[in-house]
DNA sequence: TTTATTTCCGCAAACGATTGCGGTATGGTT
DNA sequence: AACCATACCGCAATCGTTTGCGGAAATAAA
């Protein structure tokens, strides 16, 4: 198995006796170049498996074809939706995309922005991570003019296209239909409240309880978004759980945690207490009792995504920005 | 918010009245040049906040500090955790990735491939897909001297380093675990035999039953490796479930759909049946009962996978090609 | 003063591709 | 015969960085 470097323009040129302007010229039709010329040299070219070098044409036109991402977590079902869905539109669009994830750590999201601005991608798709409170690694890229796509957590204060999906509908319809299953006193696990995502869906379950005329109560609110929380605060949940008949939970891991945490503790679900969740995650649909929540097209937003960034990336901006909002699902099932 | 373009090494030059060739030595403490300029230049360079060009080191020195992914599909959790872990090391080795999904189809696999060799990856990690049965697209990568590492699933006949599960010792234990348990007619859900995975853990499943002296009956094995194909294959599934006693699945998600069927027919699990996976994906501690599974360390292998190719490309391939084998753990549940 | 040695720096080519501009044939017009 | 247009192609600069080599200035040795 003998080395072999991949062929360069400048190689096919000494092979054919012309010059490299010509062979480049050659190989995208050119009308200065003859067709006799034209045909030698694509012929060349394909039969040498010539492939142009990325890198330099990056270098030339000072761009480099690839799409920048910055995620939490990969291991996320949500998160590995949404990198399929963007990877399957970016490659058929002729772009790479390059990966990295921020563990939820503000400081390697600003690392992470570095090293992509550094490969000169042509855009970023980012969804924040929880710790992040500033955005100017964010608007020097936008300085820089590479634009922005943020998905789910996104950014209010930035001039950029976003994906969402309708967490405020998504969450009051939810709260409604535990409000209509007799639900009176719905406790709320919320997310960080610097985040959009928690934001809204908190500002759903206030709303849903004003249309029902149900007074809202501050001890009724639990910032708890992860099993771990949940574990650390299972006291406190514990101590509340004799006042209230229904949980809405920011996500399906913490309204996972939960169930498990009162079947523990001899509660029945949704007989005592209805849970209710957010994402529709796999597990949703795996555990005892299957998990009512609200449907999140992982995929279909990083699509969509992937095709703002691009169309921005085309059109040179012209257009104003928008924000793309997923219509939120009712996923009712068991438990509540 | 105004355009600013990156700043280049002869701008910096340009600035101070020195040479390009002085700023880029100046900038690695080369003894040619004056600590005085050194310190003037990378003052210059920290405040006017300068960054190589990787496009431009990437041509000039013919690598690009990227590592090429392929694997069949992102939202497999086994697949997202090795990706975070090789995402992990390689970045704190000074590595970007690069990812693509192959979704289990060959042509695809191909196209990734070419993808990556024109982006001038240093390296390729490589989980082979499904459909692939041949080799000749490696084979190429490889006589350009690029290294490849293979995870999980792996190819023989080409000269690489290798990371994976003791697929057949994890098989081995977990028949052996329910031959121990009494089950006398285990049904094999048997992944594609052109996949080492899938033919190591057939292999395990038959030493356990020798072992045991439990007589081998190929009417027991099924080509069976996703729910989809279990749905299809349910009529078939359903006529053998009398004569047997213990299911072995090539993998969690088939493991769980046969469950599930099972459950359907009035099946009772372990009871009348025990049914085992391979993976422990996190569904396996969800469903009920819990699945009883082989652990497999999908973040582990990713870190060791990058860290065998990144130490090849340091290295020059000087090195025996090794495979890594990660020992298989048994995770005795519920379901056997 | 001449010669040898350091010290410090710049020139220019190279990596691979693109592109404005200019040049040489060839043929056709007057 | 002199002129112009057209067709076809090459030169050289450019993107940003690296690096071998050579050269100037300063210092040391003879």
């Amino acid at each position: 198995m003998k080395k072999y470097t991949p062929i360069s323009i400048g190689d096919i040129a000494k092979a054919l006796n012309v010059s490299p302007s010509t062979v480049s010229r050659a190989l995208k039709n050119h009308p200065d170049i003859s067709e006799a010329t034209c045909r030698k040299v694509q012929e060349y070219a394909r039969e040498a498996g010539y492939r142009p070098n990325v890198l330099a044409l990056g270098l030339k036109h000072r761009r480099s074809m690839t799409i920048g991402i910055i995620i939490p977590e990969i291991v996320h079902h949500f998160f590995s939706s949404l990198l399929s869905g963007i990877e399957d539109l970016a490659y058929g669009k002729g772009y790479r995309v390059m990966i990295c994830q921020s563990n939820e750590d503000y400081l390697r999201e600003v690392i992470n922005v570095k090293a992509l601005m550094d490969h000169r991608v042509d855009g970023l798709l980012v969804s924040i991570s929880k710790s992040t409170l500033d955005y100017n690694h964010f608007r020097e890229v936008l300085s820089h003019e590479i634009p922005i796509v943020f998905m789910d957590r996104i950014c209010d204060e930035l001039p950029t296209d976003r994906v969402v999906t309708n967490d405020y509908e998504g969450a009051r319809m939810m709260v409604k239909h535990l409000l209509k299953r007799g639900c009176r006193s719905i406790l709320h696990l919320a997310g960080p409240q610097h985040l959009c995502v928690g934001r809204e869906r908190y500002r759903g379950y206030q709303q849903a309880l004003r249309e029902y005329r149900v007074p809202l109560r501050d001890e009724l609110i639990l910032r708890c978004d992860t099993p771990a929380k949940i574990d650390k605060s299972a006291h406190q949940l514990l101590s509340l759980v004799d006042e209230i008949d229904g949980i809405f939970a920011v996500n399906d891991f913490s309204a996972v945690a939960a169930m498990r945490l009162l079947q523990k503790n001899g509660y029945t679900i949704p007989g005592q207490i209805a849970v209710a969740g957010f994402g529709d995650d796999p597990l949703a649909s795996l555990v005892k009792p299957m998990l009512t929540t609200v449907e999140q097209r992982g995929y279909d937003m990083g699509r969509e995504a992937a095709r703002l960034l691009i169309n921005r990336l085309a059109g040179e901006g012209e257009t104003a920005y928008q924000t793309k909002v997923f219509p939120a699902f009712l996923k009712v099932r068991d438990s509540a």
